[in-house]
DNA sequence: GACCAGGGTAACT
DNA sequence: AGTTACCATGGT
């Protein structure tokens, strides 16, 4: 059994606000809830299972990750949950931009934009359109099930969460069939997703590659695979190939943009070249903070 | 039963 | 180029 790897006076950092801010799907909390400022979640990601713990410390926060040594730490979960990046300077910047962010900031200072896995990531936000987050989960969880390698038991010291499986490689999701993604509940998004897992898995598409490209040119690639617009675009620029310019535009980001700077009916795609030049290159983390404030407010709802 | 959900496509003007 | 019906599924 490995030991547990402890990081502490971790700032600017809040594992309920990281994981519930709609960016990623395949967590669960799994304490009571009754120890204040306590919490832990199990995560499946980077083709692992994480059970992690928070506590409050001194300075900052206190982050356990259980039967984690000091290469996975430093190799993946230091990138995955973005702790290279300073957050004081980034709000800096969007505050600069525009000083109403400061209170909205405050409201969920804890955010991170996560690195996740490209794959994992294109399939899960061709699922979320026209679903709700707890939907999203679920299908996420249905697929991991249908294909992806299984958990063996008892290996994890405190993983209780019925997570009984990773989410599937290319080569995996391209191998079933459309029947058996729909049976996961995905809809009309099954050939989507199949097709998406074929280019994937093909080599046609790759992270490698987008991650060479300027943004612009990333995003179209990415939305010549049908199902994939706009809007889930931005988001796997955003969520999994660190480009933190692209600002994903959803119902709930149009409603507070049109509060907040427009102040009528205004088309998705002018949302989004406004805010990125008021925002430029953390435009995709201000979205963030924008978006579950308003979503926490139901702010045109 | 109508309406909506971290939208996108295809078929219309 | 800009609008509109439709797409599965589950929740209110």
């Amino acid at each position: 059994m490995k030991k547990d790897y402890v990081v502490d006076d971790v700032k600017d950092f809040h594992l309920k606000e990281i994981l519930e801010c709609g960016q990623c799907f395949h967590f669960s909390r799994t304490d009571s809830g009754e120890i204040p400022d306590k919490y832990e979640y199990d995560i499946v990601a980077c083709g692992r299972f994480l059970h992690i713990m928070e506590e409050p410390s001194v300075n900052g926060i206190k982050l356990t990750f259980y039967d984690t040594d000091e290469w996975e730490y430093e190799h993946i979960w230091k990138h995955y949950f973005d702790l290279e990046s300073d957050y004081g300077n980034i709000k800096k910047r969007i505050i600069d931009a525009d000083p109403r962010l400061e209170k909205i900031i405050s409201e969920n200072p804890g955010i991170r934009i996560l690195n996740q896995e490209f794959f994992e990531c294109l399939i899960s936000f061709i699922i979320s359109q026209n679903k709700q987050i707890p939907q999203i989960k679920q299908v996420v969880r249905n697929i991991s099930t249908l294909c992806g390698d299984k958990r063996a038991a008892d290996t994890i010291r405190f993983f209780n969460s019925d997570f009984d499986a990773l989410f599937p490689r290319p080569d995996q999701l391209a191998a079933v069939t459309e029947d058996d993604i729909r049976g996961c509940k995905a809809g009309f998004r099954a050939p989507y997703i199949m097709d998406a897992a074929r280019r994937v898995a093909s080599g046609e598409l790759s992270a490698k590659e987008l991650k060479h490209l300027p943004t612009d040119e990333a995003r179209k690639k990415l939305m010549s695979v049908k199902g994939v617009g706009e809007k889930v675009a931005n988001c796997v620029l955003l969520y999994s190939l660190g480009r933190t310019d692209a600002f994903p535009v959803d119902v709930w980001m149009k409603r507070v943009c049109e509060e907040m700077y427009f102040h009528k009916d205004t088309p998705k795609d002018v949302i989004e070249k406004e805010m990125c030049k008021l925002f430029g290159n953390v435009a995709g983390i201000a979205q963030q903070y924008l978006f579950i404030y308003g979503k926490d407010r139901k702010i045109g709802a």
